[in-house]
DNA sequence: CTCAAGAGCCTTTTT
DNA sequence: GGCTCTTGAG
């Protein structure tokens, strides 16, 4: 019994091959992060590659994560020596190495989106640019795409030529790229940038790596773009010992679920792979382990109104298993409301655990009032995307103080910080020691050293010099081997005084941007114990740089996660409600109106994706009004949900005549109104029309037809659950000192004790995972166990 | 220089 | 509906 033997004959083919370019056209849920363990296994341990020969790149960390911890499961021996990283962290590594022949130096800092943007103000004023015309939007997204289809600020420029808009670009490009280089800096697509053109002109780098990487692997590749593209074949271009091209490269995807045109990735990078590379043996993985038929089924007949795809069908040997579920709600706040009370009833009268749930929506946006409703029910829940921890204000802040200390050069940062806390420098004195350091060409905090030089500054001087001596104090205490990231911070915020402003503040809001801190202070920790060279300030800035918000999605944690489809790739849950299927939600109305017919398949994809992650049951969603951006919506439910089959779907709609004109708040709507569940008020169909379109008698999911089910069709005894109580305005308190409560973030804990404040409760609660937390009442929802 | 109130823009998705 | 930037008064 080997540990291949648990491969179907196709994913077997797959691991056996092992010589030239081989394609896996990997469908959902069809074992392909198997397939590549497995694949590097057996190149290890059957053929004897040496681990250290082997490269293989994701999209996530997370991803990374997960197939090392998988690899070192089932490879024998050496699997520490594989590398298995993002696209963007081997750039990263192959730039600390080598960036210096391209001109920066090895500590290079990389910019967030934040940091792009702040730049890009800052080339537009000092080019006169008016960024009412041009947006720094639309300047970063065309610099952006240049990038990511190699071409470098010089050729836009001489490709611009005789084009006004074009030339105008061109400038805040060279200028950006200028800046970036004079701040030491690199923006994401310049990590992959630069590697290219760091191979292209330097043999030495280049065949370093050539010899190192003799087996190339890629996941995701229906994802990559230009740049990506160009990176794994010039690399996997090397010459063996004979001096033949082998291209041992093996790239794994789904072309059905590549969602990330906007982000440049070309589809047609797996559509032509055999094109570019003719030896290539292809290999298709059809058969799912993840889903029901049901599902599948629904899944594959959606996908097939897209053309130009390859052809393939997903199937399974798991039954039929429940039909899917679409409903129909009069609002986003019903919506939201129904699903988490059905969610509710699921986990406390059938036993699920949280975990088994996911939220899936189109928009970012959306999440917002799930989120209320799941407090509301005391339902733990993780949101992930939105604002990334490292996005924060106070993160960023502390972030800036770190990089300021680790490389001046980096303007940015500096002026970040520069008046936070209040130290009494204003913007005239900013734009002064500006203006000095552009004509002198040193670096805004070169400049600031040296302000007493600096002519007009007055008052400004005697604030500047405090700050300046401040960081060179801290610069210094670096150099001592035994002054940890810890003690830095530690003193950062100390000196600073940033932390007793905080403090002082006493809001809820202060509150939690001291936990973030803490937060950090914790990450700092633990990274100084597990980094695997040595710790140092620039490792840790790179590490947090380069964390996607789903990175720190931890499977094991028992919670509801909420996130949009885009996130949702590569995960699974038992239960998903997808959510927001709405004309103009999703497909979104950007793409509805766009003129290129693609972008609605780019959407339709995306809902592959997301009827793909769901194991057991699937439930859809709708409203029929929905408040977006501050105005009522009416949309009529997606095209999707049309070209599911209806056989597959249990279909019901919650309704109410009255178009409810005059009562604005969706609360009071929501409760004046029958529940739900209750069974008698639901009404079917039949009371609305379509605002735009008609819709056949056959699949207007409004005409009468059996399959009208309450709810999501899950238990009749939900219709005994009271819904919709008022919404609370003090919290009930059922506990006092000594009881055990439970915390939807924290988990159980005891009441240490409690102290009254205005209406409200200051409890200290000792918790089993996190220690003593203090918290107030009405917010922290605490139930007694 | 700082704070508060108002205008305007925004929302598709993210490494 | 909410965030961010601008504006104007202290």
């Amino acid at each position: 019994m080997s540990i291949y033997d648990t491969l179907n004959p196709q994913q077997l083919e797959a691991v056996k091959h092992n010589k030239g370019p081989l394609l896996i056209l990997a469908g959902a849920g069809s074992g392909k992060t198997r397939v590549l363990t497995h694949r590097i296994a057996y190149l290890i341990d059957e053929l004897d590659v040496n681990p250290w020969n082997i490269l293989a790149i994701t999209f996530t960390n997370k991803a990374a994560r997960e197939m090392r911890e998988r690899v070192d499961n089932i490879v024998g021996y050496g699997s520490e020596n594989i590398w298995v990283s993002t696209f963007h962290s081997t750039c990263v590594r192959v730039l600390r190495r080598y960036i210096d022949y391209l001109g920066y130096d090895k500590n290079f800092t990389i910019y967030d989106t934040d940091d792009q943007k702040t730049l890009v103000r800052d080339v537009c004023k000092f080019l006169n640019i008016d960024t009412k015309t041009y947006k720094e939007r639309t300047l970063l997204s065309v610099i952006s795409s240049a990038k990511n289809e190699l071409i470098s600020a010089e050729r836009y420029e001489r490709e611009a030529q005789g084009d006004l808009n074009k030339s105008k670009y061109a400038s805040v490009y060279k200028e950006y790229q200028k800046r970036l280089k004079q701040n030491n800096a690199l923006d994401f697509d310049d990590l992959l940038f630069k590697a290219v053109e760091l191979f292209e002109n330097y043999p030495d780098a280049l065949e370093y790596y050539q010899r190192r990487f003799k087996y190339i692997m890629v996941d995701e590749y229906q994802d990559t773009n230009t740049v990506q593209f160009k990176l794994i074949s010039i690399l996997a271009s090397g010459r063996n010992e004979e001096g033949e091209r082998e291209h041992n490269l093996c790239v794994v995807g789904d072309d059905d679920q590549s969602i990330y045109k906007f982000r440049g990735a070309n589809i047609y990078n797996i559509l032509n792979f055999e094109k570019q590379f003719p030896a290539t043996k292809v290999i298709k993985l059809e058969q799912n382990y993840r889903s029901t038929s049901n599902i599948l089924d629904a899944a594959n007949e959606v996908i097939h109104n897209n053309l130009g795809r390859k052809d393939k069908r997903l199937w399974t040997a798991n039954g039929e298993g429940e039909l899917l579920s679409f409903t129909q709600f009069d609002t986003e706040y019903e919506e939201a409301n129904e699903i988490v009370s059905d969610m509710y009833n699921l986990i406390l009268n059938d036993g699920h655990d949280y975990n088994e749930f996911a939220i899936l929506y189109r928009t970012n946006a959306q999440s917002r009032i799930f989120e209320e409703k799941l407090i509301l029910r005391n339902i733990p829940y993780k949101i992930v995307g939105g604002i990334n921890f490292y996005q924060r204000k106070e993160i960023k802040d502390i972030l800036a103080y770190l990089k300021t200390i680790d490389n001046g050069l980096d303007d940015i940062a500096v002026k970040r910080i520069i008046n936070i806390p209040r130290r009494g420098i204003g913007l005239t004195t900013i734009d002064r020691v500006t203006d000095y350091a552009i004509g002198t060409g040193m670096s805004f905090y070169a400049a600031l050293k040296r302000a007493e030089s600096i002519p007009g500054l007055g008052r400004g001087m005697s604030k500047i010099s405090p700050f300046v001596s401040l960081i060179e104090v801290l610069k210094s205490k670096m150099a001592n081997p035994e002054y940890s990231l810890e003690d830095l911070i530690n003193e950062i915020l100390e000196a600073t005084g940033y932390l007793s402003e905080l403090e002082a503040e006493d809001t809820e809001e202060s509150q939690a941007r001291i936990e973030n801190i803490n937060e950090l202070i914790n990450k700092v920790v633990s990274y100084e114990k597990s980094a695997q060279e040595e710790p140092s300030l620039s490792g840790f800035l790179e590490e947090v740089a380069l964390v996607a918000d789903i990175d720190n999605l931890e499977e094991s944690n028992n919670v509801v996660v909420l996130m949009t489809l885009h996130a949702a790739k590569g995960l699974e849950f038992p239960y998903v409600y997808l959510c927001g299927m709405e004309e103009g939600v999703f497909p979104s109305y950007m793409c509805i109106s766009s003129d290129d017919p693609t972008d609605i398949e780019e959407e339709r994809r995306l809902c592959y994706v997301g009827i793909t992650r769901a194991m057991t049951k699937l439930y859809l969603s709708a409203a029929r009004q929905r408040m977006v951006r501050g105005e009522t919506q009416f949309n009529r439910p997606s095209r999707f949900i049309n070209e599911i089959p209806r056989y597959l779907l249990n279909q019901a709609s919650t309704s109410s005549n009255r178009y409810s004109a005059g009562s604005s708040s969706p609360f009071s709507n929501t409760q004046a109104k029958t529940p739900f569940y209750g069974g008698g008020s639901t009404q079917k169909g039949g009371t609305w029309t379509p605002p735009t379109g008609t819709q056949s008698d056959k699949n207007n999911i409004f005409a009468n037809n059996p399959f009208i089910s309450k709810g999501f069709g899950t238990s009749s005894k939900l219709g005994d659950t009271t819904f919709d109580k008022p919404k609370p305005t003090k919290a009930v308190i059922d506990y006092s000192v000594g009881d055990t409560v439970k915390h939807p973030k924290f988990g159980v804990g005891i009441v240490a004790e409690m102290s009254k404040q205005g209406d409200d409760y200051i409890v200290s609660v000792d918790f089993d995972t996190s220690g003593m937390k203090k918290m107030k009442a009405s917010f922290a929802k605490l139930i007694r166990l």
